[in-house]
DNA sequence: GATGAATGAGTATTCATTCAT
DNA sequence: TATGAATGAATACTCATTCAT
């Protein structure tokens, strides 16, 4: 199989997040996402090993671009305390820029069973790599404690965060989720720097 | 259906999460858990409106327990700083002590669909409360300054813990998730304490 | 078994026709029957065999009454041509009277399979045997061709006749059906006068 | 769906056929007919909608062939009671060729539901439309008096010769059905002749 | 006789995946 | 590459019937 990146790589990956949106994941079914791409369900076939697989690269095909977006951003922030504010300001307006993205982020990948979730985290691993190294450059700066338990710090950041997002999409985006960034990083810093 | 409390209504329920938590929803057959509860499958149907009711149902009896305990567990402490750490441990404490159940809760539950997800936020808003009236009693009492956001920082709270909750599972539940409960309860409490 | 007549009996005979006209007969459970016969599931089993015994002893009730009822009116006309006159006003007539039984008789009973279906011939031997004697006296007196085939002559009369009270339920008995007695019974006549 | 006329189409309505007169519509599973067809289960529901459909297509596709080639015979025919006769005979013929048809057409077809028998009765309209073109042509050519009440006459026209069959079927076509044509037509043409 | 909770056999249908063209 | 007709495994749910009370 390998990464075949083409045209039709993306038409179904980006058919993909449309039909899982509008449908939800149980009833978007293969045939309907190869309609909405334009191609024959066959074809699905030449550029993924299977369903699964549609997902999967999906997430890593988003999450891989945000990643790399957001790190090269952060360069340009010297204090811990910007780099923090700026990811979750990233990670806010990504998924606000992109409601149906959002909807299979936070809903309907989450209907996947365990073997998937299982590889899902690895691609997460890259996102939660970021917050680590913002955690280890407040740390080793002084700006966090050395007491601080990075593990838990992490999941506090990543669970916070995803809650709100998540909170966003059930309530039908009804409300601005940018406008969040400032008082949710005020609490996280704060959290995460008393001792 | 209605609600029949009744000991063959407990059999399935405690049947359920076991074999759920063994096998993954999708792999739970109905008959699965009828033979784990050792009545016929028809018997199912005349407790459970579906599959998916038997689901819900679980979820509504454990929360609603959990939920009324920890009401209780809670009026014996008085300041606001000691309740938020009690319903972390808790929380903590109940999904450590059944490894299944936090299987079920933690990964299994959100492989439903919307519809059923929206029944599951209905029974959350019991838990939310708990957190909501802890949020509001600190704001009345000047330990969490005015200012504060409680919607977010009860997504904070929540999102916080579930995030802590989803990794001891998703690792096996190879450490011990009690002892978290301090150093998440201090972030925690910086986090909303400051302005 | 045997044929226990009782309140229960007849309760359940009448609820049966209710429902099944009402429901059709794959939507008439037994739970159904009971529940309108104001009696428990159970109760059916003392006075039914199974499920097939509640209909065809529906149809052994109301036909057997109806043709020892039809045999008695016979004996009061003397003309052969009166008897068939009368015979079609009271098919006619009987069923234009109930119309649930007549939905049951001509639509839902058909539903049944074949072995019910040869049951149900059985007792219309009862009915055809009164519409063979009507042929034999014709016959005999010479009011009909003693060529005729009566096989065919009692299918002809039974299948018209049946035909038409269908016809009448299918459109909703949006019409009256005795008057169509009378040119049915000229056509019937003429036809088997005539040699 | 569509009508997809095609060699599996053709191959699974001949299968239900045999299969439904075999076993009874009710022990008919898709299974068997798709094993009977020599097609997956599967592939019964790429040119029927559902069970029902492959029964109701099955009297369209055989009730449409019967009605189109009637039609063109009859044509041939120039007096109504030659076309009488001869539409007897086809019906007759038709059904006595193929026993498998008659038994699925006169007992199992019943054995639908209000809806399906509702569908069934819109096909019949194309056989009743060539039995009511006869009665048209004998009134007008003064053939059948004007009197005639052409509704009834129908019916006894069809019941007569659908009873004829439905025996014949019950007996296990212990006797030859063509050879009742002659009589039953004397009976019917007679009926209606008088006034 | 009467009840009704419990039983468990039985089946239509979907849809991810394949492969001949 | 691309197609799409064909495949066939897999399962929730109903309801007639039973039988302990």
């Amino acid at each position: 199989m390998g990464k075949k990146r083409g045209q039709k790589y993306e038409q179904i990956i980006n058919a993909a997040v449309k039909v899982i949106a509008e449908n939800g994941y149980h009833q978007s079914q293969v045939s309907k996402i190869a309609k909405e791409a334009g191609v024959a369900d066959g074809t699905i076939y030449l550029y993924f090993k299977n369903k699964e697989d549609i997902l999967i690269s999906l997430f890593e095909e988003k999450m891989g671009t945000f990643v790399q977006f957001s790190q090269e951003k952060l360069a340009s922030k010297t204090s811990v305390e910007e780099k923090l504010l700026l990811l979750i300001k990233l990670h806010l307006t990504q998924l606000e820029a992109d409601y149906n993205l959002a909807i299979v982020t936070q809903l309907e990948l989450r209907q996947s069973n365990l073997a998937l979730r299982t590889r899902i985290n690895e691609v997460l691993k890259g996102y939660l790599g970021l917050i680590d190294s913002i955690l280890v450059e407040g740390i080793e700066t002084g700006f966090f404690p050395e007491s601080i338990d990075r593990r838990i710090a992490r999941q506090v950041i990543f669970g916070s965060i995803d809650e709100v997002v998540t909170n966003w999409v059930m309530k039908d985006h009804r409300y601005k989720l940018k406008p969040l960034a400032e008082p949710l990083h005020k609490m996280l810093l704060n959290g995460l720097k008393q001792e």
